[in-house]
DNA sequence: GGGGAAACTGTAAACCTTTACAGTTTTAGC
DNA sequence: GCTAAAACTGTAAAGGTTTACAGTTTCCCC
């Protein structure tokens, strides 16, 4: 095992002064720096992380916490984050809450905690009084991406407003009866993203007087499949189907799509269907979407813990209460159109 | 800050007493585990991970390297993984490779190899000759799932033997006009999937005597987009369209589907499609495939590596190659169909 | 060449556990 | 109640780095 007292010797000047050329520190001299660097680079010598976290109290490591990761929004997320992070010299350890309640328990009260990490990331969760104390007993900076953590400081787009902006957008093409496909909260989830994006969708129909039909509203869990089959039911009955619907996430709207063309609808003509988050096959589906840039996103949040941390100001690691709101944007495709005479 | 130290003199022990207590290892009397554990919890004591490290030598920790997170196959797989990884108290630390070159080199050179990692799982990659040497420097267990690492453990489907398959089931059909819709490997990727994969299409027709006409073979990037302009490219020509397409990738036969039906094919009457992976998505388009249960094998594989590490036998430790195949499924749905008469 | 400041360097303590080894207590058998 | 063995417990070293503090060298100017 060769360590830094190895790399000393061999450069001929103390551990102190290979520690220091090594993390480019001050206080070192051109000719020594050099010994050391050739030295390490010859006994091939890296420094043990465990060791640094211990004599430094920083592991150079972040813990990003989430409740799924094969759904597209966190794997996009995950993405930007990780590579914000690495780009910093950061690593990422993992804490997926998919696996069950036991499993939820054991990653906030362990693992999280066992001081692994200088901060914590958290994407689209709601966290029970018990496991946000946890977390902020840490006293360490905690970032809530896609989801506002109470007490902490938060990353995340305005989804009511964006739930109005997409309504809007129908309205704005003459559409009168519009439906939405909302999502239900799991309950791994924070509660608030389907709740609040429904209530935009309801602002934005008061406010244009508009009527208010209850088979205009479902709900579905996101995916694909729940989409399809919400939408399905909106639009089978001739009698009350909306000409235009407001899905929650794009995966939902993809389904929408589908089921609205199975039922022999022509989309744009007969039907209307707008999707939210900005998924990359909408692209290819021709789905008017609100984009929330899912892989920048993770990447802000990533660089706004790594500030945190690196700001080393006292008060800035206090978690006081912060929130900043990501900017959307329409992005109109073939999906959506004027809402033509019946 | 509280440490060890303190639980001690809580419990009115010594540190090693209290240690042992903790680590549920033998040689405590039951009186004594007893007041430790009060001590601890009475203290909210939570032991230093680093400081743990350091005096074991194992940091409970597995590195995983991937080279995209934010589709489908990764995300799934790396799921698994960690779902199996924090049942059994392990980590996991991520290393992506999406990054660009610059960063998989500091991946490989730096990050994994500070220690912080009692193993390391790799998913569909090809190492380089000097990356792989970085690794297997480390002395540690390496598992490789869906593609091998040459000198150390590997977790793969036959690709090989499931295109074969895959063709053979529309064979079996009465197809004698099949295409196949070739990945091309990205260079973060391991190139010997798709190229394996079309080996066993090859392989098939071959077997039954088919003709192999190259207007049926295209190459595309595993994404629903690449499969929809290679099929529409494909299907376009009404001369040689082939009656049968096998995508090697769920996604690109989603696409191939779509562009079917974009140029009036019915799916299957017309043109039967058959894709591969077991992405979810596949239930909701009816599309047949070859399944390779792809967060199970991200558990396996975790598993795996946990289980060499745990072995603890010298001989376990050394990296001695061998390989892991990994059973696979037919799945019909309702993409593939009996040849029409034309 | 002398003096003082600035720049560099080294020693040793600190970080917090685990665990080998030695020492102590308990147990069981007679 | 004694002895030997078994079970438990404590002391102290080890693990590999960073860094405060003290000590040394170099530099510059008079």
């Amino acid at each position: 095992m060769i360590g830094i007292v190895e790399v000393a010797e061999r450069a001929g000047v103390s551990t102190a002064t290979v520690s220091r050329a090594l993390n480019g520190k001050a206080h070192v001299s051109a000719r020594a720096r050099e010994k050391v660097l050739k030295a390490a680079a010859e006994l091939g010598y890296v420094a043990s992380s465990s060791a640094y976290t211990l004599a430094t109290g920083r592991s150079k490591n972040i813990g990003v916490v989430l409740p799924f990761i094969d759904r597209w929004f966190f794997s996009a997320v995950l993405e930007g984050i990780v590579n914000a992070l690495v780009a910093r010299g950061y690593d990422v350890t993992l804490y997926n809450l998919s696996g069950g309640a036991s499993h939820r328990k054991r990653v906030f009260e362990d693992l999280v905690l066992r001081k692994r990490v200088d901060g914590v990331l958290t994407v689209a969760l709601k966290l029970s009084e018990h496991e946000l104390k946890n977390l902020t007993d840490l006293q360490k900076p905690i970032v809530g991406i896609g989801g506002p953590i109470p007490g902490a400081r938060s990353l995340t787009i305005d989804d009511e407003g964006a739930g109005r902006l997409a309504t809007q957008h129908l309205i704005s093409l003459g559409h009168t009866e519009i439906g939405m496909i909302s999502g239900t909260p799991a309950t791994e989830m924070d509660f608030h993203q389907p709740y609040l994006r429904k209530t935009g969708y309801h602002e934005a129909l008061l406010d244009a007087n508009l009527d208010f039909h209850p088979q205009w509203m479902a709900e579905a869990d996101f995916t694909i499949a729940g989409g399809y089959h919400a939408a399905k039911q909106m639009l089978g009955d001739p009698r009350s189907a909306p000409t235009a619907i407001f899905c929650a996430s794009d995966e939902m709207g993809f389904g929408a799509i589908q089921a609205a063309r199975d039922l022999g609808y022509r989309v744009p003509q007969d039907i209307s269907v707008i999707g939210m988050d900005g998924h990359p096959m909408g692209i290819f589906y021709g789905l008017s979407t609100i984009d929330q840039s899912t892989t920048e996103q993770g990447a802000k949040g990533a660089n706004m813990i790594i500030d945190i941390l690196e700001a080393d100001d006292e008060k800035q690691l206090r978690n006081h209460e912060q929130l900043n709101i990501w900017p959307i944007d329409l992005i109109v495709r073939s999906s959506t159109a004027r809402r033509s005479a019946k």
